[in-house]
DNA sequence: CGGCTTTGACCTGCGC
DNA sequence: GCGCAGGTCAAAGCCG
């Protein structure tokens, strides 16, 4: 009765409007879920007339479903709906026309909404894949850096436990060798201007990580030391120039340059200030070297002009300021000065970037020094704690056989790590008179070359430079020797990596490498302890 | 004569 | 504002 109700209602336009909906009100009953999957399942293989019906059905349900979803969805946009009601209820002549100009702009905006839906879809995948991207890279940082804390530790234990070794073994000298390694540490912390350089340091990293987030590389970061900017910072860089190495391009050091007129030449141009600014942050990170050297100025394979001498402070020792001469307009200079506490030591401080080919025998120099000068500047990045502070960390990889011979020292003016390439002069051996900071260097107990790329490659360099230029004959113990070339692979390798990318994390990545390859040659090391001398002084 | 060193003067930034 | 210290300039002198 109430079934067939409906069905004879014929003739009218509402007959057809029925006719259409209720095969497929009846399909939906008679279909339901359920009933269909299981049916679908039960007669893929032998029905599919009725099985393309049921499909066909099922598309009609779900095309009904969302379409009425997407009414929903259109309905919340008021504006859209209410134009095309009252546009097309103005005129009732034709209710069939506005029907499908309806339809079509009901299909149009449903295509267009779905479109942007799919968009929407896109980008939030895209957003949660750059989302994964991320965390994964910073995972992978903090992991290399776990790891290298971890092996630090290793090595440093596996040291100690070596002395403690020797030490119990009623070896003065080994007791002795502890009591440099814990002499040293205060050395250095005479080696900053003020006497609160750890604290100064932290200040100034907390001041390097705000201006030198976001893994920025060096070259585009900010001056972080408040004394060098303005009119004299800017009055100090000139035209960029060639970007011939790694440092990009610090630039010439010009007084000649006026200071008012030099901002006003700069003034229309922001970038080229900040970039100016961030180059002579670059240009400021310093790289001091200790080394012991009756030479009034190590050779490093770069040609230098004495420009100024002045006393400094607290140290009857002049301090001389030298110019790399070896192309116009390098912005690398130079200051030596010997240490007021032990003159035998000279305190030779790099700043600045080579704009110019080097030869191979000023490479290693170069290398280190803006291996070690990058790394500074993008070495403050997100933590408090000492241990993972990358600028530690930095130490640690540059000179991990002792925490205390890489010491970074942000303290004013000037963000600068030290490498100390010397021994105690309370040495257990008096009539060790190296001179060679590498092969002193190689003499420690706890020395592994493969950690110490940079460095090592220095050391080779300055074997060399010494061989080649000062004309002393190294001893060239063969055991001597066979460590140093079996170092070469290894150190060539990471000292490239880093040399050629400041990336901190490429250049931990490097060093991780290193120890790796390095653990393997530590045997070699404890050979060196006592045949490793040199009287590589070229005065 | 060109390149380098010496050295007093000058400039700049900072602290008081 | 002044003094101090660090850094640089540039004239004078030296050297090969």
């Amino acid at each position: 009765m109430i079934f067939r109700f409906p069905v004879s209602l014929g003739g009218s336009r509402d007959e057809t409007r029925h006719d259409q909906i209720t095969p497929l009100d009846e399909r939906r009953v008679v279909v339901g879920e359920v009933d269909f999957f299981s049916d679908k399942r039960d007669r893929v293989s032998r029905e599919n007339i009725n099985d393309d019906e049921d499909d066909e059905a099922s598309k009609v349900h779900v095309k009904m479903e969302s379409s009425r979803v997407e009414d929903n969805d259109r309905s919340r946009d008021v504006n859209i709906g209410l134009n095309l009601l009252t546009a097309n209820t103005g005129s009732d002549e034709s209710t069939v026309d506005d029907g499908l100009s309806m339809d079509m702009e009901d299909k149009r905006a449903k295509f267009e909404n779905a479109q942007l839906q799919e968009e929407l879809k896109k980008m939030k995948i895209e957003n949660q894949r750059l989302r994964e991207m991320l965390s994964q890279a910073t995972n992978n940082f903090n992991s290399l850096q776990m790891q290298l804390v971890a092996v630090m530790r290793q090595q440093e234990q596996r040291n100690s436990s070596q002395d403690h070794l020797l030490a119990t073994e009623g070896n003065a000298e080994g007791g002795k060798r502890q009591e440099v390694q814990t002499m040293v540490p205060r050395q250095f912390m005479d080696l900053g201007p003020s006497s609160g350089a750890a604290e100064q340091d932290a200040e100034v990293s907390s001041e390097e990580r705000t201006m030198l987030r976001s893994g920025s590389p060096p070259l585009l970061l900010e001056n972080s030391n408040p004394r060098e900017s303005g009119k004299r910072l800017l009055a100090r860089e000139e035209s960029p120039e060639s970007e011939s190495n790694a440092w990009g391009n610090p630039n010439k050091v010009s007084k000649h340059n006026p200071p008012s007129g030099s901002n006003n030449n700069n003034n229309g141009n922001r970038n080229l200030i900040d970039q100016s600014a961030a180059e002579a942050t670059m240009r400021k990170a310093r790289v001091s070297v200790r080394a012991r050297s009756e030479a009034t100025m190590i050779t490093d394979g770069c040609q230098w002009r004495k420009y100024g001498q002045k006393m400094a402070k607290g140290n009857p020792c002049p301090r001389a300021y030298y110019r790399c001469t070896m192309a116009g307009g390098c912005p690398v200079r130079k200051q030596v000065q010997r240490c007021a506490e032990d003159r035998s030591i000279l305190i030779t401080t790099y700043e600045g970037n080579h704009n110019h080919p080097l030869p191979p025998a000023a490479m290693a120099m170069a290398s280190t020094t803006t291996a070690a000068a990058s790394m500074l500047l993008s070495g403050s990045v997100s933590s408090q704690d000492n241990l993972m502070n990358p600028t530690n960390l930095l130490a640690r990889a540059i000179l991990p056989c002792s925490s205390s011979m890489a010491t970074i020292s942000a303290s004013a003016p000037f963000p600068t790590i030290t490498l100390d390439l010397t021994n105690s002069p309370n040495g257990n051996n008096p009539n060790m008179t190296t001179n060679n900071p590498l092969m002193q260097f190689a003499q420690r107990p706890g020395f592994n070359p493969g950690v110490l790329p940079q460095v090592v490659g220095q050391g080779l360099y300055y074997n060399q430079q010494q061989s080649k230029f000062s004309g002393l004959q190294l001893p060239a113990q063969p055991l001597q020797m066979a460590a140093t070339s079996s170092m070469a692979e290894s150190v060539s390798a990471a000292s490239a990596a880093i040399a050629s990318d400041p990336n901190f994390a490429a250049a931990l990545a490097a060093a991780i490498t290193s120890i790796i390859n390095g653990s393997s040659h530590q045997n070699n090391n404890s050979n060196n302890t006592n045949l490793a001398t040199s009287n590589g002084d070229n005065i």
